[in-house]
DNA sequence: GCCGTTTTCGGCCCGACTGTTTTCAGTCG
């Protein structure tokens, strides 16, 4: 079955392919094409099916074409072509690093090298002692990095909240220890993406030196990979790279801006900067040899005429038309969240840890806390609250913050089914599926308030899973968790929830561990899905209490 | 191969870093 996904990637093996074969520009033409398909929140036989194809940025005649046939046929004629003219080996090269398609094309056709394992034996072979532009560095390089590329899995990226507290703990140790005055994590970390390649730091400081032997003497820095005057690459322990940049303050936003991309973006950007007669690059926005801005990120969006762009929406997706017509609508942020609807305490928890989440909670200025009193763990088994703990809750609640019971409801359980029995709770997490897919029922049969979308839920993607419940969700008014993790929407979902007319539900995390990444990663999603103050349902004054109240009333 | 509120042809981001170099090519992001 056609995907977007699968298109893309057929057309970076296209752009691969011509690479090696020396074309100029085309690989970037297909590249950026492939990128365009990534981030379309809609299938492309949909699009397709509009006659739009080409309105998606990157996509002329010719690619429009391939993609007519692909989703009629599966396949394209011309990557069957290619791949018959280039050795699948030749292409794999340029996947170890610090070979790139110039290399790879000298190895195949002067040297008839014809893969990285061959590459390996021509090495050991002694093969290249003595090729021209290549000396003893380079050769103990290129197999260095070959012995890497077979070990490591290439191109993984690590999701986003795995990547979190790694990325937290370089910001701390590069603010105490270094003398760094900002610190920021810019790339598609910054950007919110779902997944990350690596983690782009930028710091500004007197000293790049100290900076740079701080960050390699972090606990997490596995091996240091290059140091010049301004930058730095590392390997952590757990693969994943990380580049960190020394830049001037007067250059922060600019670098800032650059760093973050996405690349989409900032061609983008620069293209319209053109047009204006001014230049951008990592340094500034410049008028000849004139730097005209640089200092702030909104100094650099200023001085091209447009609004700030919040990061989440970098992506090229219409977001600097936007942004030159006037300020973007507010995403929702932080100090919008106003309670959380959904907060899970262990099963053991005693009434002592519900005072500790409520503590947390009028510290974060909330007005209201539904507490899973009945529900399911992460693996799907089910637990209830104490007697004691349930005690606690009924008078917890206080002038200014309310705490409400949650039951959670798992479809599964009861074969989609309304449970025989749902005991009273102020409202319901609704759960399509923890173990195994099972349709929406025709109808409500209670007023859940939350409902969490099941990857595995009756498709295979997460949007997929969401629009087979969408009826559901908005019959019964429901809205949709957001977040990390199989079980909420990605910002990809979240968008399509959020184009469906459905409201978001966004966890805060004030029931987990400080340092725990769910609250900041589900606020990301639901920015990058799009999401203002209005369309997120814990942003509201009110609690969304729907059910019998059982709290602190008589 | 794509794209155009000065272009339907002639451009296509650009700077850092490395290695092999005597002034530059390749890779990367």
């Amino acid at each position: 079955m056609p995907s977007n996904a699968e298109a893309a990637e057929i057309f970076r093996g296209i752009a691969d392919l011509l690479d090696v074969m020396g074309e100029r520009f085309k690989p970037e033409a297909y590249r950026r094409a492939a990128r365009s398909i990534d981030s379309l929140t809609e299938d492309l036989a949909s699009v397709a099916a509009r006659g739009e194809l080409r309105s998606i940025p990157g996509v002329g005649d010719a690619i429009e074409e391939k993609l007519r046939e692909y989703l009629a046929s599966g396949g394209i004629g011309y990557f069957e072509r290619l791949q018959k003219e280039v050795p699948a080996g030749v292409a794999e090269m340029l996947q170890v690093p610090g070979l790139g398609p110039k290399t790879a094309r000298r190895f195949w056709v002067e040297l008839g090298i014809e893969g990285p394992a061959e590459l390996l034996i021509a090495l050991d072979a002694g093969r290249l002692v003595g090729v021209k532009g290549f000396g003893e560095r380079k050769l103990a390089q290129i197999r260095a990095a070959l012995d890497a590329h077979r070990t490591a899995a290439p191109g993984a990226r690590l999701p986003i909240e795995e990547a979190y507290p790694i990325a937290q703990a370089i910001v701390r140790g590069l603010r105490e220890r270094a003398g760094a005055e900002r610190v920021e994590v810019a790339g598609s970390f910054r950007r919110g993406r779902e997944t990350v390649g690596d983690l782009d730091i930028l710091v500004t400081s007197d000293d790049p030196v100290r900076a740079f032997d701080v960050f390699s003497s972090l606990p997490e820095v596995s091996e240091v990979l290059l140091r010049g005057g301004t930058k730095e690459t590392a390997r952590l322990r757990n693969g994943l790279q990380v580049d960190v940049r020394v830049v001037e303050p007067a250059s922060f936003g600019a670098a800032l801006v650059y760093f973050t991309g996405s690349k989409d973006h900032n061609v983008q950007i620069r293209s319209l900067a053109k047009d204006r007669g001014l230049r951008v690059n990592e340094y500034g926005v410049l008028r000849g040899e004139e730097r005209v801005a640089g200092r702030s990120e909104e100094e650099v969006y200023a001085a091209l005429g447009l609004a700030w762009i919040p990061p989440e929406l970098r992506e090229a997706r219409g977001e600097v038309e936007a942004a030159s017509r006037g300020p973007l609508p507010g995403l929702v942020a932080e100090s919008d969240l106003r309670g959380d609807l959904h907060v899970h305490l262990s099963p053991e928890a005693g009434p002592a840890a519900l005072d500790r989440l409520v503590r947390t909670a009028q510290d974060r200025g909330y007005s209201y806390l539904g507490v899973v009193v009945q529900g399911m763990d992460t693996d799907g088994t089910p637990y209830a609250l104490s007697e004691p703990t349930l005690e606690r809750l009924r008078t917890v609640s206080t002038a200014s913050l309310r705490v409400f019971s949650v039951h959670e409801v798992d479809l599964a359980a009861e074969r989609g089914a309304p449970p025989p029995e749902v005991p009273v709770a102020d409202w319901y997490v609704v759960r399509p599926s923890v173990r195994a897919p099972v349709p929406p029922p025709s109808a409500p049969f209670l007023r859940p308030v939350v409902l969490v979308a099941h990857r595995g839920t009756g498709g295979s993607s997460k949007g997929e899973a969401l629009l087979s419940w969408t009826a559901f969700a908005r019959a019964a008014g429901a809205s949709v968790e957001v977040g990390p993790g199989a079980e909420r929407l990605d910002s990809t979902g979240a968008r399509q929830a959020r184009e469906a007319g459905l409201s978001l539900a966004v966890p805060t995390g004030v029931g987990e561990p400080a340092e725990s990444p769910t609250g900041p990663v589900a606020l990301r999603f639901a920015r990058r899905a799009g999401a203002r103050p209005a369309e997120v349902r814990n942003a509201e004054r009110r609690p969304p209490f729907s059910g019998a109240w059982t709290g602190d009333r008589g």
